[in-house]
DNA sequence: TGCACTAGCCTGTATATACAACCTGCCTTG
DNA sequence: CAAGGCAGGTTGTATATACAGGCTAGTGCA
């Protein structure tokens, strides 16, 4: 219940945020200058100044130094869908997660896996192949590549106890990431490593991950159509997702 | 060329992500207090402050009031997937996009349509069905169902010029989204829509969208696996999309 | 009429200062 | 020995002030 006066910026921030979310502000519109802020609400310039300022980072509205402050026009806001661990999904639902590594293998770029790492064709990389299970169903079959110099100790990792999406970034944290998700049919191999029926299709994800500017992994992950799907929540611009509060559960 | 100096807070926040990224400073290490960098870095202490909070707004760095301010662990990173409006997303890859608007009619919401939009079965709704072209071939079929109630006005509007998606943001920004994106195979219905070969699976994406926290749109996209695919970027936390200096083209 | 300049508002950054609230660890006291 | 309290460091917020730099409109001059 603490009734806790919320701060001064907090509290004018809310209020712009609920002007434009009412419609009341348009995009484009202009919002109140600091020195008019100073103004209306009584606070200094440096407080008014963090407001917009923090509203500009949260993309709510623009800045143009010289002209004013403006609603931002939310170009068709596209809307997020968060790509996370196996393992860690896994976990979020409360089952149990285990894995059969497949092969893990010194092995030579092919021009596909050598054109996404950047690195030319038979250059050194590590394969890893796992299969991912929730309660015992197979869930994931995980087909990797690894720079062979970004992570030279590949080779003697125990992948059923660590991921090696989670080993990746233990090396270097901060690492990009581009995906792709595709909808295909999976070939034999794939389709019996997954214990799938004919005529069932694959949700295949494509993810390269970069680490300091080089592409360092190579990754497709094939999950059975019937017993995956990926989710994600999307909420506008700088939600900040506290622990107090959480939304409509 | 402009070798102009870059603020203060800005240069010391890049110093500490680089010894973050370097690997120099690790996950629950300490950083310098504010009152140290004072005196390190020969600041204020309301710019080392600034420098401390937007690193923990952007989540490198996490700040327990009267202890200090400690790297953070980057918990698996979710890494991101976008889901753009299907005509934006055809725009930016300078393609040219066409619809038709099967149906455009008020209905009543059957059972799932109305577990999904939070109203009793039967309750009022606008459904549209379109089908999105690309260059001509279709690309997506759009399933939507519309909250009568938020949008009165749907049937008036005219979806071949402006998509179902724009037409709801317009009425009100700041929308929430929750998605789910599956591998399916079509039935007969999509499958002709859509012009798809047997026994090629579909992408789906299920959308439901809110407005002050209350549904009011739920769609489900249908696409073709061999035309069509979902990329995303994810970048570290607060990378900010300036224009100067777009990474890696 | 047309051009140059300037006044005035705006954002962006930076400093110095102040007070509140929080936490830890040490020291005092019972 | 244990419990309580206090001191000092740390974050969180807020103010007053200052100067640089961008943009616009209007003034005044040629």
């Amino acid at each position: 219940m603490t009734v806790q006066a919320k701060p001064r910026y907090q509290q004018l921030k809310e209020e712009i945020i609920g002007r434009i979310s009412r419609g009341e502000l348009r995009p484009s519109d202009r919002v109140p200058s600091e020195n008019e802020l100073v103004g209306l609400a009584g606070v200094s310039r440096m407080t008014a100044n963090r407001v917009l300022r923090e509203l500009n980072d949260e993309g709510y509205v623009e800045r143009v130094a010289g002209v004013g402050t403006f609603v931002a026009d939310f170009k068709a806001a596209s809307h997020v869908l968060e790509v996370r661990n196996i393992a860690d999904e896994i976990a979020r639902r409360g089952h149990r997660h285990s894995s059969d590594v497949l092969r893990l293998a010194a092995d030579r770029a092919d021009r596909e896996v050598a054109a996404a790492l950047g690195i030319r064709a038979r250059g050194r990389v590590f394969h890893v192949l796992i299969v991912h299970r929730e309660n015992g169903a197979p869930i994931q079959l995980e087909d990797r590549y690894i720079l062979a110099s970004f992570a030279p100790d590949t080779l003697a990792q125990d992948f059923q106890a660590i991921t090696p999406g989670a080993y990746l970034s233990g090396i270097s944290p901060l690492q990009e990431a581009e995906h792709t998700v595709r909808a295909s049919m999976p070939d034999e191999t794939v389709r019996e490593s997954l214990q799938m029926s004919a005529r069932e299709p694959c949700l295949l994800v494509i993810r390269r991950t970069f680490a300091h500017g080089r592409a360092v992994s190579f990754a497709r992950l094939y999950h059975p159509g019937n017993r995956f799907e990926l989710t994600g929540h999307y909420t506008p611009p700088g939600t900040r997702q506290t622990d107090k509060g959480g939304r409509m559960q």
